[in-house]
DNA sequence: TCTCAGTGATACACACTGAGTATGAATAGC
DNA sequence: GCTATTCATACTCAGTGTGTATCACTGAGA
C-alpha cells in the first residue's frame, strides 16, 4: 500500500468508474483495475462491489475512503512543508532582547514578524549584552536585540541598527517647572540639578553610558541618588518624587500620576539599538527575520 | 515522493547513519543514499548535512521530520483500519427502536454495544413499528427494535427475539391495599377494578395487546379512562390517583410520589420485545451488533 | 430475441526504477 | 602517513507498474 494506490482508490471512489478514473490518473483502466485488486488483496478487505455494468464502494471501502483522504491530502502538503520550512516561513526563531527594548522596539518587531512568518514559533527571553554574546556563541539563540556597546562587537558576530530611541525626562511634580509641562519641553540644564533614579550600570550598561554621555555634555557627572534595576520601579520612584529619570520615548504611554514625561531640548541623548546574531549556513527562521529587517515597515 | 522514501528518510533522521539506517530498512547502504539525493532533489529542499564523517539533519530537514512522521504512522494505521471496517468494528449503526423499549433494554443493549464496539456510531432513533418496517425496507436504517407482534413477520425482514420484560402494576395509594404494598406485590383481581390509565392503541399496539390479553384472561374487557401517550404522563396521571397502569418492571427506577410499583400473582404478561433487521450482504456494523445478542450479557 | 454499446477483467510485452554489488574518495584518529 | 570508516558513484538485474490488445458479460433498444 502506498500513496498511488491510495490516489487511485480516491479516483475510483469518487468516479465510480474505472474508466473514467483512469482517464482522470492519466493511465489506462486494466492496471488500474489490476492495482485496486492488488489493494484490496494486500488489506484483505473488499473495498468495492463489482458488476459488469457498475461499481459502488463496500461499508467498508466507504469508511476507508474519509481516512484514506486524510492522509492523501497530508502527505501532498509535505512537498510545501519542507520549501517553507527551507525558506524560513516555518519553524522557530530563539530571540533574545535586553529589556530596555522589550518596551518600544521589540513589540512591534514582533509583530510584524509575526504577521509576516506566522508559522515560524518566536521563542523570546531577555538577557543582558553579555549573556546574548555567550547564548549565540554556544547557539542557544538566533538573534540578539542590545543596545550597541562603543566597544567593537565581537568579530564572530554580525550586527545591524534598528531605529534609535530618544530619551525623554521623566520629572515629579516637585522637579518640574509648570512651563515645562505645559510646554511637554525643558531644558536639560534646568533639571540636570535634581537627584536622578537610575540602574545601577551593570544592569545596562549601554543605557547608562548613553545617559552620562548626555550629563558629560553639559560638563556634569552622572551621579544617580536612588537605584532600581526595573524600568517600572524607576518611574514609580519618580512619580513618589525622589528624583527624576531618563527613559525611552516609548515609555510615556505608561503614564503615571505625579510623573512628567518632558522631550530635551537641545542635543537629544539616543538610545542606539541593533540586532546581533552569528552568521552561518542554515538558519532560515533567521534569514527571514533579517530580511523583516530591510523591509520598510509599510 | 512516496511513503517508501518517507520511511527511509525518517530512518537516516533518526539513525543519522546512513549504513545503520539501510541495515534498519533491510536494505544496502548506496541506494538508500540515491534515495534520499532524489528525495531531496524533488522536494528542491536539502534536509541533510552530510560530510564525509558524519550527518545532521539540516533545519528544514528537522521541522519536516515531525511533518513527515505524522503522516507516515497515519498511513500506516490505513490497512488496520480497513479491516477494522470490514469486521464491523467501524462505522455506524443506524438503530430504531419503538419507546418502551427506550426504557430498559435499550440502554443496557447500547450500552453494551458501545463497549463492545467503541468505535462504532450508533444512530438512534425512536419509530413505531410500520415506520420501521418502512425505514429497513428503503435501508434508511440497520435494525430495528419493536414488539414482538403477533401477525407474521414481513418474510424479508429476519429476526430475532430479545430478553422479554415483565409488566408490573403501577398503583395510587388510593387503590393499592396497604398489605399489596407491604408485600410488593398484587393479585391482578384487587385492582383489575380500578379506572386504567394507559396508551391508545395506535401509539403502541403491540404493548396495548400485551395489556388487553391480561384483561381478557380474568374475562374483563380491557377499558381505558384515560389516555396518554407518553410513559412518563402515564406515570404521573397514576401518581396524581387517576388510576392504575401496567408499565414494563424496569421503569420501577423512576419513583414517584403517591405512586407504587407492584409485582403481579399469578399469569404474568410479559413484553417480548425483538430486533428485527433486513438480511444482505456488507452491513458489517449490523453484523456485529447481531454477534453482541448472541453474546452472553456477562 | 437478437444486436450492440459499454464496462470491467485478462493476457502479454516492455520500460522504468528501486535494490544489490563493487568500488571510489575523503575524512578523522592513531 | 597510514588505516578504518563513511558516504558517493558506477553498473547490473529483477520486479513491477503501465500500455496495448482482447475477452466476457450486462443491459437497453430494435
Amino acid at each position: 500500500m502506498d500513496l498511488r494506490q491510495i490516489r487511485q482508490f480516491i479516483a475510483v471512489a469518487e468516479e465510480l468508474h474505472f474508466g473514467r478514473a483512469a482517464q482522470r490518473l492519466n493511465m489506462t483502466q486494466p492496471p488500474l483495475s489490476m492495482s485496486i485488486r492488488a489493494l484490496e488483496e494486500s488489506l484483505g478487505v473488499q473495498l468495492f462491489h463489482r458488476t459488469r455494468k457498475s461499481v459502488s464502494l463496500t461499508t467498508a471501502g466507504a469508511i476507508w475512503l474519509d481516512h484514506a483522504r486524510q492522509v492523501l491530502t497530508e502527505a501532498e502538503r509535505l512537498p510545501a512543508i519542507a520549501r517553507r520550512a527551507a525558506r524560513g516561513e516555518m519553524g522557530e526563531l530563539r530571540l533574545a532582547f535586553v529589556s530596555i527594548a522589550s518596551y518600544s522596539l521589540l513589540p512591534k518587531l514582533v509583530r510584524r514578524f509575526r504577521d509576516a512568518f506566522p508559522d515560524v514559533r518566536v521563542d523570546l527571553r531577555e538577557a543582558t549584552s553579555d549573556m546574548q554574546f555567550e547564548a549565540l556563541a554556544r547557539g542557544e539563540i538566533d538573534a540578539g536585540i542590545i543596545i550597541r556597546p562603543d566597544e567593537a562587537f565581537r568579530p564572530s558576530l554580525s550586527h545591524r541598527a534598528l531605529p534609535s530611541e530618544p530619551l525623554v525626562a521623566v520629572v515629579p511634580d516637585r522637579w518640574a517647572p509648570p512651563d515645562a509641562i505645559a510646554a511637554g519641553s525643558v531644558d536639560f540644564e534646568r533639571i540636570a540639578e535634581a537627584p536622578l533614579v537610575f540602574f545601577p550600570r551593570h544592569v545596562a550598561p549601554a543605557y547608562y553610558d548613553a545617559v552620562a554621555d548626555l550629563y558629560a555634555a553639559y560638563g556634569r557627572a552622572l551621579r544617580i541618588h536612588q537605584e532600581a534595576i526595573q524600568m517600572q520601579t524607576i518611574i514609580g520612584l519618580v512619580a513618589a518624587g525622589l528624583g527624576i529619570s531618563l527613559v525611552p520615548r516609548s515609555m510615556t504611554g505608561m503614564s503615571r500620576s505625579g510623573a512628567h514625561y518632558l522631550e530635551l531640548r537641545g542635543p537629544q541623548p539616543r538610545i542606539d539599538v541593533c540586532v546581533i546574531w552569528k552568521d552561518g549556513p542554515d538558519q532560515p527562521a533567521l534569514t527571514s527575520f533579517l530580511a523583516l529587517l530591510d523591509t520598510p515597515s509599510a
